[in-house]
DNA sequence: TACGCGTGGCC
DNA sequence: TGGCCAAGCGT
């Protein structure tokens, strides 16, 4: 990149000014407890502050601290959790936060090697967990940061290789004016945010438009770079709805499974079987007697599609016992497990528990 | 390195 | 509508 250590300077101040002015009041912001940044930071990955923000009351109200967190069940966190997508985050938020406390009495540790072993702190978090909660000089390389930085240097490689990333964090490094670390990656992050967006960038109002190459070359909807990604495989499932009393029979998913370790109905993926009554029959261990189409409802991931379809059955008593991973749900219990969102719409379609 | 991993909003 | 995108990480 060509930029001297002047306009480098300038442009940081610029934007901070910016910064300073336009910053979104944001329930995080509010706190420099490097727990709540970190909770949040997790919470961020991936996810859209709006979507966090309820998430992230919540949680904290639940968990207020290390100690309260490692203390929990992985249920219990998990079923807060549940909407919020990328469920790992939350198994590696709880593990994490054991090994803070047997490791650290329950501190954060402010080293970054020492963040880096955590599950679920990779670069990025660790960069702004340090920055933000202990105002220490590291960048905090995310999306928004890439392609601030890949605009302005006008960096027409791939950004999601290691060399782009490393390039990108080796700039920001220079730019992060001494003692505002924090400020200056939240600023960058706040820029792509608001004004650096993906398409049709809000130059005009950009602070550091004069320093940006994108914008002197008119490039702005040419950068960042990015390989498409793969379209989603469709995939085509029978749902089973099974009622008894004010209960419903659901599934404790296969730790190898999507969505694995939390709770759905009993599936059957389609494609060559053409009778799910005797299939699921099979595998529910239960008598079937009658079908009942319920509805149709698709759930989109970020490699898959699913398209379900719910069938109720009638069924009759027998003596064998559910098969492992099966259990009748009492309908006031439903709130207390952890549903993700694809088995949530199955329960909204079919009117379970009203 | 490339892929698996959730969800919702936007156009 | 469907594809794109969002404060990534683990493997």
């Amino acid at each position: 990149m060509n930029m001297n250590k002047n306009s480098g300077q300038n442009l940081s101040s610029l934007l901070l000014d910016w910064y300073q002015e336009n910053k979104r009041d944001l329930p995080w912001r509010r706190s420099k407890d490097p727990y709540s940044i970190w909770i949040s930071e997790i919470m961020l990955q991936q996810t859209r502050v709006e979507t966090v923000i309820p998430y992230y009351t919540r949680f904290l109200q639940d968990y207020p601290n290390v100690r309260a967190l490692a203390e929990a069940g992985e249920e219990e966190i998990l079923t807060s959790w549940k909407g919020l997508g990328y469920y790992s985050r939350a198994r590696n938020l709880h593990r994490a936060a054991q090994m803070i406390q047997e490791k650290y009495q329950g501190i954060i540790p402010n080293a970054y090697e020492d963040l880096r072993l955590l599950p679920g702190i990779g670069d990025y978090t660790a960069g702004a967990v340090l920055s933000i909660a202990f105002n220490l000089s590291f960048p905090a390389v995310d999306g928004n940061v890439l392609r601030v930085v890949s605009r302005i240097a006008g960096w027409e490689e791939d950004i999601r290789d290691a060399m782009g990333r490393e390039k990108i964090g080796h700039i920001v490094s220079g730019l992060i004016p001494p003692g505002r670390a924090g400020e200056f990656n939240q600023a960058l992050m706040e820029l792509g945010a608001e004004l650096c967006i993906p398409k049709n960038p809000l130059c005009t109002d950009c602070p550091i438009r004069s320093c940006c190459s994108a914008m002197s070359t008119g490039r702005q909807s040419c950068i960042p770079v990015k390989k498409q990604a793969k379209s989603p495989v469709p995939l085509e499932y029978w749902v089973a709805v099974l009622r008894r009393d004010k209960s419903v029979l659901m599934q404790y998913r296969d730790q190898t499974a999507l969505l694995g370790r939390m709770w759905g109905f009993p599936m059957l993926i389609k494609m060559l079987s053409a009778e799910p009554l005797n299939e699921f029959t099979q595998q529910i261990g239960l008598e079937l007697r009658e079908m009942r189409r319920l509805g149709e409802t698709k759930h989109v991931f970020t490699h898959q599609v699913w398209r379900m379809e719910a069938i109720e059955f009638i069924w009759e008593e027998t003596q064998n016992e559910l098969p492992k991973g099966l259990a009748w749900i009492p309908f006031d219990k439903m709130d207390h497990i952890p549903i993700p969102r694809a088995f949530q719409k199955i329960i909204k379609l079919c009117d379970i528990g009203v």
